[in-house]
DNA sequence: CTTGGGACCTGTGAGC
DNA sequence: TGCTCACAGGTCCCAA
């Protein structure tokens, strides 16, 4: 679900409430996300408090007070939403109802309620000390970051170098570049006239170069637009994100390539067990 | 080392 | 209405 552009849209969402405050309490409805939850992890995150919520790739990192960074991934379903508490004094101000897969709420001091939900459990969440976050393992492998000084032309050019497998699967490794997903792959593709079918390695260098700054604009409309909300991902205000309705060739299989002057047919394909989406028209 | 395929888990929509 | 199948914003692990 979440590729980079989701999972900043939630922590943009997240600083205004998480920020400088205190956690207050934790409740843990399921430990058994893709992997267990940390131990005494409820425990651990009580009565500290967020310095600061980073993201790495499509990893949220909370840097808290007690020396310790919580790290979530959002998986493939998961959503972060927040709701207000009810209001001191005030006439009782029922919270939402729990819901089906609310696996995590966290209350922060002030009022705010911050739950995780994941239908499909693909997400998790670890805490580890935070001069050591870097290095966990989750993390330590990971590209540099597509919107970062760390990636670039040149940089693109020689991991591209030498490869024989799709320059689509090339683009999801997270290790070449992180945070790129199945929908923004498919859009960048689009946008720089290059097949996903292509082996990455045999893409001439200034077409390779072209890719950079697609990345960078895709990522950052997207980001814009809130992301992209096909089925489960939500804002943490639970508004939808509209940069779906900004694709070009994702999902769209069967309608007119929407490239100026060129009248091919947006087809589906399946590579590495994921769809991919493009106009063999105008991507060579 | 690289690459591809299956596994993880639940929900939804299409087709019969 | 109800069943079955395909498919879904990700990543890990293993075999070739």
């Amino acid at each position: 679900m979440p590729e980079l552009p989701e999972v900043e849209t939630v922590r943009l969402g997240l600083v205004p409430v998480m920020e400088g405050r205190r956690i207050a309490a934790v409740r843990v409805n399921r430990p058994d996300l893709r992997r267990p939850l940390p131990a005494g992890m409820a425990d651990r995150l009580t009565g500290a408090r967020v310095l600061r919520l980073n993201r790495r790739s499509k990893y949220l990192l909370a840097d808290l007070d007690s020396g310790e960074t919580l790290i979530v991934h959002l998986g493939m379903s998961g959503r972060i939403l927040v709701a207000g508490a009810p209001r001191p004094g005030l006439f009782h101000h029922p919270q939402p109802a729990a819901g089906r897969h609310d696996h995590v709420v966290i209350d922060i001091e002030g009022g705010a309620r911050v739950t995780f939900n994941d239908a499909r459990r693909f997400g998790l969440m670890d805490l580890v000390a935070s001069d050591r976050a870097e290095a966990h393992p989750l993390l330590a492998g990971l590209g540099p970051e597509p919107l970062g000084n760390g990636f670039d032309e040149d940089y693109l050019v020689a991991r591209l170098a030498g490869r024989r497998s799709p320059v689509k699967a090339a683009l999801l490794d997270q290790t070449v570049v992180a945070g790129l997903g199945n929908i923004y792959v498919s859009e960048v593709l689009h946008r720089t006239g290059i097949s996903p079918l292509r082996q990455a390695g045999r893409i001439a260098a200034p077409r390779v170069r072209r890719l950079v700054p697609a990345i960078r604009e895709v990522l950052a409309e997207a980001i814009a637009a809130g992301g992209s909300s096909l089925r489960d991902y939500r804002q943490t205000d639970g508004e939808l994100g509209y940069f779906q309705h900004r694709f070009r060739v994702y999902d769209r299989a069967g309608a007119p390539c929407p490239r100026p002057g060129c009248s091919g047919t947006i087809r589906r394909t399946v590579q590495a067990g994921r769809s991919s989406f493009y106009c063999p028209a105008c991507q060579r």
